[in-house]
DNA sequence: CCACCCATGTAAAGAGTTACATGATTAC
DNA sequence: GTAATCATGTAACTCTTTACATGGGTGG
């Protein structure tokens, strides 16, 4: 379970409460989870049992109190053992590849409507990205290295997208030549 | 759930049993679930309830009793309502890119090994995709406009593939020369 | 006072996997 | 005869999401 890993890696960074983390995880974009308090919360608690973090219910000078989590030895072992462990292929569900796949029965131009609508959710996810990814760029605290690496991950997330489009639009022009009017 | 729509899109070929679908579930690649027994059975148990489809126990010549599944009328028109529907991006679950994002406790060396096995992880993939692809190649009964959908599939996959190799040698390349020794 | 954000948690349900149970047939 | 495959199904579990419950603080 990587949402483990997660979650030991953010705090690895800063201790911080369960409602930090949601907003964390809601604000990384290739964390591909909602960030539901069920899991963050559970997950915090099976952590503090199993002693890879310790909490500290701290009471700021406004506003509720807040849980605060750190890393233990235990858990920074653990956090650096996930982080060796070995990589695994990235899982892709495309839902629109399967509708697509079966579209036989629909006429072509349906499919090129879909495949229109198609690019513009991958338009608009773009500007959501590249919005996200902007307010990010600032993080203070980080090493070269780190910047260097987080960089190359939000330069490949968009540059998927961009293939993702470029397929679709050279799939659609293919459509329109062979099999339109 | 687009499982039932992948179930409806296959039985909308040809009728099949639920061992049939199974087969069909694990040799089509982007087709994103294990095809275990559980799902596909229930599946066909509550479509079949809902009308969406016929059974028919037939006993083949040889070999154990089948119980084939056909789209019925109700079915095919949820089918075609199913394909029409809003596309979705696709979701991208890579826990290899967490590992990455909080590698920084790791040595710049063991980030490059990681790197590297993940190289290693694609081009195992790739070889065993090509081969699938090769043998679903020549399917037949397929129209002109179905073979051009899905050859472009088949292609974006392994292109998918070839990218993300390319952006892992890029990102070592880079980590080794500002980082390394 | 009401709506909204902060903050922690639980309930219920859906989605998905692995493993199990059963029985017939085929291949060695 | 025994191992593998064909074939249908169930049990138990994990993972994930949506919604609910509770309570304090802040801004209009």
């Amino acid at each position: 379970m990587s949402l483990e890993l997660t979650i030991l890696g953010l705090l690895s960074w800063n201790p911080q409460s369960g409602y930090d983390l949601k907003k964390s995880f809601s604000a990384v974009e290739f964390i591909p989870w909602s960030g539901n308090n069920n899991q963050i919360y559970r997950t915090l608690l099976r952590l503090h049992s199993e002693g890879l973090v310790d909490s500290q219910i701290t009471q700021p000078e406004s506003g509720p109190a807040k849980k605060i989590y750190t890393l233990t030895e235990k858990g920074y072992t653990s956090l650096k053992a996930q982080l060796l462990g070995a990589p695994e292929l990235e899982q892709v569900k495309n839902t629109f590849l399967i509708q697509l796949a079966f579209a036989e029965i629909l006429e072509t131009r349906l499919i090129l409507q879909l495949l229109e609508d198609y690019c513009t959710q991958i338009t608009e996810r773009k500007v959501l990205l590249t919005e996200e990814f902007r307010r990010a760029e600032g993080y203070p605290g980080r090493s070269e290295r780190e910047t260097l690496i987080w960089t190359r991950i939000t330069d490949r997330r968009l540059e998927s997208l961009d293939n993702e489009k470029k397929w679709a639009e050279s799939l659609m022009e293919e459509l329109k030549e062979t099999f339109h009017e």
